[in-house]
DNA sequence: CTGAAAGCGCTAACAA
DNA sequence: TTGTTAGCGCTTTCAG
C-alpha cells in the first residue's frame, strides 16, 4: 500500500476515485441510507484501494455521538486496586476500539452519585455510560440523557439494562456443595450492605440455611481479603463450632484462610472454605481454593456491546461454574 | 446552574455572551494566542456563568489531534488477565480523562509490531500511544508519525522517552537482603527472554552472586505463577541444597511458594523465597511473601502525561522499596 | 489585541 | 438512488 504513506486520505478521495457524490460514498461506508449495488462496488473497492479509514473523530462530531466509554465505578472511595476493575475495563476496551471509542473511568460516590452522572451526559465527547457496583441510588440518579446509552453490570431498571453473573446460581452452587459434603455449621463472611448484588448470595445463603433448618451465621465484610481475615476470626469467636466459611468473593475467601492459618486451623479438615470469582490466585493460595467462576470481562464486553449499538437489550445473566480445588 | 438543563452550550454562547468574538473566546479558553486582561477575564466569567464545557471531539478534530491513548502491549500473545496490565491502564485512564480522552489497548505481536503500529499512526482518531513490555524490536518499528506522541513503560529509544521502575535497584534490593540473611545458596526464576527490562535483574542476580564468588542458578520463566512453580521444582531437582529463590515477579514468586509447598520445603526455615512488585496477594501467601514495590499505576500515568504534554520527557526512573514479610 | 473567514472530515436533511 | 447544501463545535491563519 504506497498511498499510506501520504498523509490521511478522507471521503473526498474515496468519492472522487469512486466516481461518486461525497454523500454516496458516505452512504455505502457508514452504512446508513440505501444506494444501488454498482455504486456500492466502486466505492468499496476504491476504499479499499486507498486503504481508507473513516476518522472517528469526525464521524462522532458529525453525528453527535461521543468517543468515550465511560466506566462509572460506584463506592465508598475509588478503588483503583480492584482487579475487578481491571478486567471489565479491558472488556470493554475490546469492545470498544474497533469503534475508535477509548474508555475512561469516573467514580461514582455512594451518597452523591448525580453531579457526575450528570456531567457525564452533558459531556459531548462521552458514548456511553457502563455501571459497574450499581446501586438503587445511581439507577434513581441516571439523567435523561443518557438514556439508551447506558447499561449496568449488576443491578438495572426499566431504563438500564442489567448484564450480571447468576450470583443467585453461584451462591446457590457453593453452599449446596459445602452442605452435601456434610457441612452443617456454615457461616458467611458478606459483601458491603450498600452493593445489590452482593445481596443475593447472602438471601440464598440464608434460604438454604433455613431449609436445611440451620441457624445462619453471618458477617459483614467489604470484599476485601482484610474483611475476609477479621471476619473469620470474629466467626470462630462467636461460633467456635463452625465448620464451613463462605467467602462472598476470592479476595475475602483468601483473607479468611490466612486467618485460619493463623489461628493453626486445619482446611478443610477442620474447616471448609469456599469463595466466588476465581481470580488467578485462587488457585494458588494453601490449599488452593474452591470457588465458583465469574465471567467479568465477558459481561463488561457484552454491556459495553449492547450501550454502542443503543439496541434495546435485555436483562441478560451470565452461568458460573463451581471449581472444586483442595479449600472445600 | 438552571441553563445546564439545556443541551450543549457552545463556544458561540460564551463569546456572544462576553461580547466578544468566537475567535476571542477561543483563544482565552484554549489558552492559545493573546489576549487583553479585560477580556480574557469576560469570556471566563461568562463560561463560567454558562457551564460552558468545551466539546473535546470538537476541539480534537480542528487540532487535529486524537480522543484516544492507545496502551500498546508487546507479549506472544493476548493477556488479558495481566493484573499489571489493569493497572497500567487504570494509571492512563485518570489522567486521560480530563483532557477527554479515553484509554484501548491494542496488542503488538512479538515478530510483527509494524504493521498494528503504522495503523495507529495513521488512525486519526488516535492521541498518542503508551508501550508496554516494550521490546527493541518494537522500538525500531515505531513509525515517524508517532514521534513526539509515544513512550514507553520500559526500556525507551532516542524516539521514545521511558518511564520505568529501577528494575536494577528492585533486584539489588532483594538480593541483598536475602545475602545479607545468610543466604549463600540462591537461584533464581527469570522473566521471558524476549522482555528487555526482565534481564537487568537477571544481570543483577549474576553481578552480585559473581562479586560474592557464588555461582549463579538461573531457570527460565515467564511472569506466571506456572512458570516459578515449574521453575522451583527444577531448581530443587539440579541443585538440591538451594536455600533462596528469587522470583522476577510477585505471581513467579507465589507459584514457587506452591511448589514448595508441595514439597513439604520450610518456607523460609529450609529455603527463602523473595518477588517484586507487592501485588496485593503477595501479603496474603502463606507465608507471606517478602518483596518490593512497583509503582506500575503511577509510572503509567506519567507516561501518558508526556504523551499529552507532547513535552519532550526524558527518561525517568522510579523507586522501588524492600517490603519484608515472612518468606524471606 | 481582535474579528472575519476558512476549514478539520464526516453525516444528514432536502430536493432532484 | 443520487448530488447539493448545511452544518457538528472548535481552532487558526490572516487582515485590520
Amino acid at each position: 500500500m504506497p498511498e499510506s504513506v501520504r498523509a490521511a486520505v478522507t471521503i473526498d478521495d474515496v468519492a472522487l476515485a469512486a466516481g461518486v457524490s461525497r454523500s454516496t460514498a458516505s452512504r455505502v461506508l457508514s452504512g446508513a441510507g440505501s444506494s444501488s449495488t454498482s455504486a456500492g462496488a466502486r466505492v468499496r473497492s476504491a476504499a479499499e484501494r486507498l486503504g481508507y479509514v473513516p476518522n472517528p473523530l469526525a464521524r462522532a462530531l458529525a453525528r453527535g455521538e461521543g468517543t468515550r466509554m465511560v466506566l462509572g465505578v460506584s463506592g465508598v472511595s475509588p478503588d483503583v486496586h480492584d482487579l475487578y476493575l481491571g478486567l471489565a475495563m479491558s472488556g470493554v476496551a475490546e469492545v470498544c476500539a474497533p469503534e475508535g471509542v477509548g474508555v475512561s473511568v469516573q467514580w461514582l460516590p455512594l451518597e452523591a452519585p448525580d453531579a457526575p452522572l450528570a456531567r457525564l451526559a452533558e459531556d459531548r465527547g462521552v458514548r456511553g455510560v457502563v455501571l459497574i457496583n450499581t446501586t438503587e441510588r445511581v439507577l434513581d440518579a441516571v439523567p435523561v440523557g443518557l438514556r439508551g446509552r447506558i447499561a449496568s453490570i449488576g443491578v438495572g431498571s426499566a431504563a438500564v439494562p442489567s448484564f450480571d453473573v447468576d450470583n443467585g446460581g453461584a451462591a446457590l452452587a457453593v453452599i449446596s456443595h459445602l452442605y452435601l459434603t456434610g457441612r452443617r455449621r456454615i457461616a458467611m463472611v458478606t459483601g458491603p450492605a450498600w452493593l445489590p448484588c452482593s445481596r443475593r448470595p447472602v438471601e440464598v445463603y440464608k434460604s438454604v440455611m433455613q431449609s436445611a433448618g440451620l441457624p445462619d451465621r453471618i458477617v459483614p465484610g467489604d470484599f476485601t481479603a482484610a474483611s475476609g481475615h477479621e471476619g473469620a476470626l470474629e466467626i470462630l469467636r462467636r461460633w467456635p463450632d463452625t465448620d464451613a466459611i463462605f467467602g462472598i468473593c476470592d479476595a475475602t475467601a483468601l483473607g479468611v484462610l490466612s486467618a485460619l492459618r493463623g489461628l493453626r486451623v486445619d482446611v478443610p479438615g477442620d474447616v471448609a472454605v469456599a469463595g466466588f470469582d476465581d481470580i488467578p490466585f485462587a488457585a494458588l493460595s494453601a490449599p488452593a481454593l474452591t470457588t465458583a467462576t465469574h465471567p467479568v470481562r465477558q459481561i463488561a464486553a457484552a454491556a459495553a456491546g449492547a450501550v454502542l449499538d443503543r439496541t434495546a437489550a435485555r436483562p441478560t445473566s451470565y452461568p458460573s461454574r463451581l471449581v472444586l480445588r483442595e479449600s472445600a
